[in-house]
DNA sequence: AACAATTAATTAGATTTGCTTCACAGTCAA
DNA sequence: TTGACTGTGAAGCAAATCTAATTAATTGTT
């Protein structure tokens, strides 16, 4: 019974498929294959249903799973332990977060990271979702706010975030500054789409009220960047997170507006589930991005 | 990676020797070498001081095998856990007890206990030492009373312990029955002689007060089962658990006296350690003995 | 002080294991 | 139906792992 079949089986268990988990493992379906197999006929219980478009963990196989994977991390972070005493901190880090966060808090100081800590493998999934880090795998995530899983331990990573909506100076003098959260709908704002297809809703605090407008336009995009640019061509007027927007604004390309009326939304938060023993990667890790993002 | 490779780590640190850990897991010497040394290459520590004579972990080791002790112990059970799931409870226990808790609660439905499990495979260690029976691997124990480190699950097993001094009715006749304790002096008694060196005292209960006496005689021996048989032949004295008297009793071979000062001593108890899942291996075997000792 | 006995490390050789390649069968979408 | 995709099985090969034999080091004994 080898470590890393136990791995790949939590693994096909992510994945629902035997070529992708063979993919992450670096290994050929067909040793998958063999290895479920093989697993399967020492425990003599099916472990999946397989039909050939879809793996689905059978009750014993997901009861499996449940099991092994604290347990399989307790040993990777004993391991990691004991390689860390001797030389530096080692291991790998897989996190999960959404872009706008990989953007700005942690892309721009990764290059430093990396070379600062040459023992430890950073693996980085972008993903908007709500996930559950630790079903997924995960060791760290980052999220809006505080609202968490119990069991999970958050600290703020950075500042609380500001969204800005702009437009170019060219399109607003054209087409009018609106005044009120209202007036928008006079214009062409650009709208955002999740891969789950619905479009971000734009939030506004009036007095005391907060209030959602779903923003109409003839351009949608799927990536704030992208938005940036076309508001920054004066195509249209752009709702991002302040950072996507600052270098334009800086730059006179592009002018904020309707900012009484943005709502304070909570800052990023780190998050990894609490464990007896924290992997000295994982440890390493967080403690570089949050001393990064003061 | 292999589990069995951890597996046989911890078999070194528990037996302190490589020949020794060698023969639990049924591989020559030469093969735990290389393994524990690919271990320590990958780690990049060393984890055992070895002087010919005695191998010692190091601090490293130590940590490490504090740290995957019970994070193997919850592979191993998840395993058998699903094992059992299709079939029989599956899996090992591992038993660390008393001679006279084994002679009179165990071995007697070992056999019933081993043809209803078919998938169960139980070892037991003989020991009347007080041993931690998690740092030595242990699933289970058996002690007197319920003195027991703290996560120590504690069950009682059959009645409350009595203990019987006891003589042949020849050998009363001859030498003058004893009306106290203190009268044993002028007798000869048959001493129970510990592993450890120490003779067994005789304790009495008179009146509200515990006494403890050193018993004089020419016979030391260290089994219960060789006082009895001496006690029988009419050469002195014997002090045993009132079970492996029990038969020689009835027959009158051999007469109880002093029974009145005898004190009550705690009964026997089951305990292992808390865990989240229990091994279902562990469940089969408590659940049955706990009923056979009713 | 020398020898015997015990134990771990090391090397070489044989066996086994595990992986990949290739071919095949079943399923879903166009 | 066709074509793309996925999981399974067989054959061959490379690498890891075990055993056996030897060496080295230490301890206890005479």
């Amino acid at each position: 019974m080898r470590q890393s079949d136990l791995e790949s089986f939590l693994a096909v268990v992510r994945h629902g498929s035997f070529r992708a988990a063979a993919r992450e493992r670096g290994l050929t379906g067909s040793a998958l294959s063999q290895t479920i197999r093989a697993l399967e006929e020492d425990l003599q219980v099916r472990l999946f249903n397989r039909t050939t478009r879809s793996v689905v963990p059978t009750e014993a196989g997901d009861l499996l799973a449940r099991r092994l994977t604290p347990a399989l991390a307790d040993i990777r972070a004993s391991l990691d332990e004991v390689r860390s005493i001797g030389g530096r901190p080692s291991g790998r880090v897989r996190m999960n977060a959404p872009a706008p966060a990989l953007d700005w808090l942690i892309v721009p100081h990764l290059p430093e990271f990396l070379r600062s800590h040459p023992d430890i493998a950073v693996e980085i999934i972008e993903d908007a979702s709500n996930v559950d880090i630790v079903a997924e795998g995960y060791d760290v995530g980052i999220r809006l706010g505080l609202e968490m899983a119990q069991d999970m331990i958050a600290l703020p990573l950075g500042p609380e975030q500001d969204y800005a909506v702009v437009g170019s100076p060219e399109y607003l003098e054209r087409e009018g500054w609106p005044e009120t959260p209202q007036d928008l709908t006079l214009l062409d704002c650009i709208r955002h789409r999740f891969p789950s297809g619905t479009i971000f809703p734009w939030r506004f605090r009036i007095g005391e009220e907060d209030i959602a407008i779903v923003p109409q336009g003839r351009l949608t995009v799927s990536n704030a960047r992208h938005a940036v640019e076309a508001a920054t061509a004066g195509i249209g007027l752009a709702r991002v997170a302040l950072p996507y927007a600052q270098g334009d604004l800086r730059q006179g390309r592009l002018v904020r507006i309707l900012d009484r009326f943005s709502p304070q939304l909570p800052a990023w938060h780190l998050y990894y589930p609490s464990r007896r023993h924290m992997p000295p990667a994982l440890r390493a890790f967080i403690d570089f991005f949050m001393k990064a993002a003061r």
